[in-house]
DNA sequence: GCCAACGTTGGC
DNA sequence: GCCAACGTTGGC
């Protein structure tokens, strides 16, 4: 089991839609080095959901359904899109600044890399944050 | 609104 | 192949 973080803009693609949803395909991913987290994901893998630019937290996390297969958005055919489902609200969301507070939490990609958005979340990591979003898994 | 980080594009 | 210019992301 590998854990990992996506990032959407709320006023984009909200985790509030993904809850109505239940199921949701993750395209639009145009960053190679992200595209190869998604190629890398695995049916039954966690995924932290992150609003970024407004709310900047944690929200929620879903499982992956379906791994990457060719992205219909993309004209050159290169990208892939994942789905996403089962959606689970963290009882309390963790912001960016609880997590830059956290000195476990300093290795994270996304303080590292903030322009990633999809990557890998450590298990050690994963744990610390859900403890911190109140959710047992 | 500004700026840092970083990816992409295009001239040479 | 290098690098300047420019665009995008995302935090502040």
């Amino acid at each position: 089991m590998v854990y990992w973080l996506v990032k959407s803009e709320p006023d984009v693609y909200s985790f509030a839609q993904f809850l109505r949803d239940k199921k949701t395909g993750w395209d639009g991913v145009r960053n190679h080095q992200a595209a190869s987290y998604l190629r890398a994901m695995a049916k039954g893998d966690r995924v932290f959901f992150y609003h970024s630019n407004i709310g900047k937290e944690i929200v929620g996390i879903g499982t992956v359904a379906r791994t990457a297969y060719t992205d219909p958005s993309d004209a050159s055919g290169k990208f892939v899109m994942v789905d996403l489902a089962d959606p689970i609200v963290l009882p309390k969301p963790v912001t960016l600044a609880a997590i830059k507070a956290e000195k476990s939490l300093t290795e994270l990609p996304l303080l590292k890399q903030s322009r990633l958005s999809v990557m890998p979340i450590a298990p050690v990591a994963w744990r610390r944050l859900c403890q911190l979003g109140g959710v047992v898994l």
